[in-house]
DNA sequence: TGATTATAATGGTTAAACCATTTTGTCCAG
DNA sequence: CTGGACAAAATGGTTTAACCATTATAATCA
């Protein structure tokens, strides 16, 4: 199946390979790799060259090492795992200024909301009651349950871009959601205010998508991410004691 | 809920630790790591396991490993190559449908070219007049240069990215479009037609967002995605000789 | 029969050596 | 003094051989 492996970097050309097969249909999704001494003659390299060629590989997202007899590489069906973890990683370092991860939220949410709110079936809709009933618990417990409030919130922003039928949306807004946490955790000083307003929002946009209004939906997944952006705001302008900067 | 607590594998520590040393600015693009055999020290463990560490860095896009004396891993500014990779592969193993693409992009592009209305400065208008008469040129010589008006409608809509001054949209859609192409290529047959349709969107597009119409330059881009979508559809359902799915 | 233990196959790690590439400095011819 | 050839050194890339850790399966025993 592999050919002698050849390049200026040999586990490259390992790398190649193996990757080609697996698009070409020769590897599926659930075939086991042969074993690593098995594949150094295949190739005719070094293990320690074939490993830093399978570690690549399981980077990639295209296998899946497991360990002990019976284990080994097995093809594994791509997903949206790397693509996430790589946004991520720009978002983390690129110092995305605040003002531009609320607006992005605010366009996208709301592209979602109103596709959702065209898409959401009955059984969709019952998820949303349901997570709400969640929402609904913790908020009635007050600012103590705050962070199991902040959870539920977030289930249901992840939910609605599932009810989208989007895969991208729904890996996007997951790499944003994901990290948001860091932005929370700087920012976020609860208050009952706080934590009503939000109930509220989710109220809307949940019921809005519920009963199908696009328009509604956007509109309410937008009023709630401004909210949230806005409260920010005035939480770092507290902090530095400064006039608060122009909004554009 | 949890993540594992137990670390087995030992490269995988140093991935995490040198990684979260950059996160942490510790480390800042263009710093050189130790060599591999002072690494080796410090970490207390052998060369071989650093070197799948470092093979999984530098798949990351986090460090550029080069040759020779001066040489070694350099920490590397994150851009959307990995990104733009991932995306790749999920869209070549078809895990992304092309119904989600196009919806994905009407919605982005339509924000994007929104906000590019609002915020377009003369300069911003100028550059994209000199775009347009590029454009116009190529459309003025038939379809013979069909790619390399493709290539300039690719530069304006990257250009309204950088319009709306908002990083995350920039990257986001800079991944996207990065990997068009391939669809383009199995899509695409130009006509004097399509050709011209094109032509007029991207000239009401660049004319609503020099005029600072945000209304109209979404209505504009959501068109133009639109028209894009049902031209490949359409182009399917001649290959593949069967009744177009079902619009949802 | 069921629990326990041994076995073997697999990935994970270590160590030491050598090869290939590239920068840098040195030396010699002109 | 200059310029080019060449040697030296530092670095990543590769090979080899052995051992450790994990785990499914087979063998064993109460």
């Amino acid at each position: 199946m592999f050919k002698k492996a050849t390049k200026s970097r040999v586990f490259q050309d390992v790398v190649d390979q193996v990757q080609q097969a697996i698009l070409d249909g020769q590897l599926k999704a659930g075939d086991r790799l042969p074993a690593e001494r098995e594949m150094v003659e295949m190739f005719q390299t070094s293990r320690g060259t074939l490993r830093e060629a399978l570690r690549v590989l399981e980077h990639k997202g295209l296998i899946e090492i497991r360990l002990g007899v019976a284990g080994g590489a097995m093809v594994k069906a791509i997903d949206t795992e790397q693509v996430s973890e790589s946004l991520a990683l720009l978002m983390r370092t690129q110092a995305i200024p605040l003002d531009d991860l609320a607006e992005f939220r605010e366009g996208v949410e709301g592209n979602v909301s109103a596709l959702a709110a065209r898409r959401a079936t009955p059984e969709d809709g019952e998820d949303l009651r349901r997570l709400m009933d969640e929402a609904r618990h913790f908020y009635e417990q007050g600012v103590e349950a705050w962070q199991s409030f902040v959870q539920v919130d977030r289930r249901i922003h992840m939910t609605l871009a599932r009810i989208s039928r989007n895969a991208i949306y729904a890996f996007v807004l997951k790499s944003v959601h994901d990290n948001i946490p860091p932005y929370y955790e700087r920012y976020l000083q609860s208050s009952t205010t706080v934590l009503e307003e939000n109930y509220r929002d989710l109220c809307d946009l949940t019921a809005a998508v519920q009963a199908g209004d696009a328009a509604a939906a956007r509109r309410a997944a937008q009023a709630h991410v401004r909210r949230f952006h806005r409260y920010m705001l005035a939480v770092e302008h507290r902090l530095t004691e400064k006039s608060p900067p122009p909004s554009r």
